[in-house]
DNA sequence: CTGTTAGCGCGTTCAA
DNA sequence: TTGAACGCGCTAACAG
């Protein structure tokens, strides 16, 4: 492992040089610096990170807090930190993993004080969060993947679920759907406001009033079998219903099942849009499901340029970037089979 | 950011007792180390990993080679990396992704003279791997998740697949089934030699073989027609097969759709088994599968044990840790019908 | 354009 | 049992 030192030597420099020389923070002949490159290769030079990191006081490593345990499929998860990685990689940067719970907010202001990373990305936010108070008297850089409740002065960037579920609406609506249910996450993950089942049901409900709909919408616990009552519960609310926008993975696989047992095919009597999916969902189901797939790849991406902006001092966002669900069309949705003028 | 001189000088001691008071490498008065402590307290303390790292020579961090792409759900990569960032600070090690594919052995090489990390994980491994041959050189320890061709005087820890098969034989054929199909993962993943096709495809013929039962396997890409497709070549090979042991969970829900489609119940005529599976998918479908949950949590929590072994200067395992998949009964098998005995 | 030098915060050897 | 001092490898003044 050669150093620095090793390097000036070589090349007949001081060591000051050999580091300006790299970091191009003052200006270097070009007969010296092409000597200096060379003796860099021949000795195969690597400037230590930590050696690095403490001289100038920047770790050039970014955290990320990473959910504790991750309800459902959670492609979407790994979609997202390996964006993440690669992006913060693409900006000089390391991605440390903190795996810390929204009730550790203490470990964590341990590990801020370590000085092992220059900024942090928290993810899976509540709309209260210790963490988030943590980091901020911490005075470290953070950016959150959602948000929480009072977003002032934060960095986030998150799903747009306003756009994603009037995306959702809007593309039933077109193929002459106007009975349209939501079938969203567990009333547990509602008492608990978990922030997608609250803005996906506020959206959806404005997104159907907009139009002069009736939104139907129920939650749902997280498994097939409560996806079949969910669906049944919605096809009696309004019998008239044609379609169902679903924001639960595992129980739109039974709510799909609830309709075929009743004789309605999908897409042809009846049309399923799964949005906030993972990757792969879609195809796992017979017809391959119409979705809206997470933009895990995107946040992950967004949220590492986002905090490396302000670890190099820039401004923080003053309003929250929001990412769509991109609609992929499958084979669950189609033209409503009459169009209905209820 | 109070700093060891800080606490020193609060503590009326020199700086260099406060480092062994922390490391306890040397001994240190009750009382002496009671001062210390208090001081510590009040001015929240943290030693600088950085600083740390430089005079120690040892960073306490690891770094996890994380696959390029991820093929199918893989909720279990989530598992695995969750499971890896937690074993590693329980150990008091910090856990970072280096996103680098097969063919980047190079950017490895680089990162790890940058002396960031003690000991490296490596996931997704090839049978032949250039990665490994750059750990190699580069002197540092590392731990394979997965296993290359020649294993020897390597570290690692990997899904018996062997033994997976065989469990998964075992509860069909105990079931009474006795012609029994094996629907593998894609013809190109058995070409580029992905060592779980190939493993996959040789334990469950041993398997069936052993048993004097004829195996019958097709390989088939990873989505839902062509899954179907590879079940209705699997009857068609032996009309009499009664159940099947899918290695391909996208695949496995066409496979589903096959049986279903030719008036086959699932369970009671025909029995479906999934194994190496991401958690989830088996609730995914109706009846909800009986699977082989793929080991992530444990893969990753025994990798990262073995190599905290390593790094401390342990013993490399002789032989590979292997963990097989847990049987995890559903709604998808069942006795076999008429036990036939041909 | 280049060299000299004082730290960054901590581990560790040598003396006491 | 404790202190003083050097060095880990590099950055960033300061000086020329």
């Amino acid at each position: 492992m050669a150093t620095m030192q090793d390097v000036a030597r070589r090349a007949n420099v001081s060591l000051s040089t050999v580091s300006y020389a790299l970091s191009g923070a003052r200006p270097v002949s070009a007969s010296t610096k092409a000597r200096i490159d060379e003796a860099m290769r021949e000795l195969g030079f690597r400037p230590n990170a930590l050696a690095q990191g403490l001289a100038s006081r920047r770790s050039r490593t970014l955290a990320l807090i990473f959910p504790a345990m991750d309800v459902g499929i959670s492609g979407t998860v790994t979609e997202f930190v390996a964006s993440a990685a690669r992006t913060a990689k693409e900006h000089g940067y390391h991605l440390v993993l903190w795996p810390f719970g929204a009730d550790q907010a203490e470990e964590i202001r341990d590990l801020v004080h370590q000085g092992m990373a220059d900024g942090v990305l928290l993810m899976e936010v509540r709309l209260q969060d210790d963490r988030v108070d943590a980091l901020h008297t911490a005075g470290l850089p953070f950016t959150l993947i959602g948000r929480t409740a009072d977003v002032d002065g934060l960095t986030c960037v998150d799903i747009d679920f306003d756009r994603t579920t009037e995306d959702a609406v809007a593309h039933l609506v077109d193929l002459g759907h106007r009975h349209i249910g939501f079938l969203n996450h567990s009333a547990a993950s509602h008492a608990a406001r978990y922030a997608p089942t609250l803005r996906g049901q506020q959206g959806f409900r404005e997104a159907m009033v907009r139009r002069g709909l009736e939104p139907h919408d129920v939650l749902c616990h997280e498994s097939p079998g409560a996806g079949r009552e969910a669906m049944a519960e919605l096809l009696a609310r309004e019998p008239r219903m044609t379609a169902v926008v679903t924001m639960n993975e595992i129980a739109t696989f039974g709510a799909t099942v609830e309709l075929q047992d009743r004789g309605l095919r999908i897409p042809e009597d009846f049309s399923v849009l799964s949005i906030v999916t993972s990757p792969g969902v879609g195809a796992m189901s017979n017809p391959p499901l119409t979705t809206m797939h997470a933009p895990g790849a995107e946040l992950g991406r967004l949220g590492v340029e986002a905090l490396v902006r302000l670890v190099g001092g820039g401004p923080g966002g003053p309003a929250p970037v929001l990412i769509s669900c991109r609609l992929e069309i499958g084979g669950s949705t189609a033209p409503a089979r009459s169009p209905d003028r209820s």
